[in-house]
DNA sequence: TTGACATGGTCTCAAGTGGAGACCAATAGG
DNA sequence: CCTATTGGTCTCCACTTGAGACCATGTCAA
């Protein structure tokens, strides 16, 4: 089955359910992940541990508010872990858990593919816009 | 190469670059699809061509507002294909591109990986509460 | 005849969300 | 003594989103 004709069949399963969000995992997940930071930041801790500022540097255009807010949520979503040393200043470092690192198979597959057919998107892009 | 292990390469591969928006494909793209309605329209167009009513209805929680604009940001990049009978009233079909149905497979395995996972992320928002 | 409905949108206004940057306590280093 | 570093929080403002009214045209039912 190829797969725009396996995610129809998934779509129209979920149509069936009512799209509620507590019983549509994928909604209530990609409602979550599915922002401008937390893949991102995924990204930044699969090549291991980092401190706060360390990643606010990888970043290097999230705001700390942002920062903060997204650990916090990946965090409760279980993909991050939060290692806080009580020294004076405090030290907090943030790895990937192994649920976190489970979800870089996909994320991988969804940047290659970006990588493999962003030159057909601005082809896309300056059509449209010739055309205008 | 585990897969956590070459998307940490990617990210650091993306640092070296500055993450320019207009270097960095993913970024650009991500931005785009990754907002709250792209990829649930991308999945209710994949099991066949609908027109702009029908969407509506198979997402009933969309405004008319975002479904246009958001049509619209995926017919410049590519993804879908408008077409429009000059009838009275008008007829709208929205189908997907070559360049849309190839997005699936990511998206299915996105997708997957959520069904798969979704119990432990609930499990992991539990842990939370309870800590709290 | 009059009214309701469907089509594919656009427009306006209110609510929500994100970014920029000030601020914080405590300590180490010059 | 002055400043920088740590990991944040808080406030304010701009931008985005959602809700819902509105539009022109034509068909169908009462």
């Amino acid at each position: 089955m190829d797969p725009h004709v396996a995610l129809g069949a998934k779509f129209a399963g979920w149509a069936d359910l009512g799209f509620d969000d507590a019983r549509c995992p994928v909604r209530n997940l990609l409602d979550r992940i599915g922002d401008r930071w937390s893949t991102l930041l995924i990204a930044a801790l699969a090549g291991g541990p980092k401190r706060f500022s360390a990643l606010a540097r990888a970043v290097p255009d999230i705001s700390k508010r942002m920062l903060t807010q997204t650990l916090r949520t990946l965090e409760t979503d279980g993909f991050v872990h939060r290692d806080v040393q009580p020294t004076v200043p405090p030290s907090v470092t943030y790895s990937l858990t192994p649920l976190g690192q489970s979800f870089a198979g996909p994320l991988l597959n969804l940047v290659e593919w970006a990588e493999a057919n962003f030159e057909d998107v601005l082809e896309a892009r300056s059509r449209m816009a010739d055309a205008a």
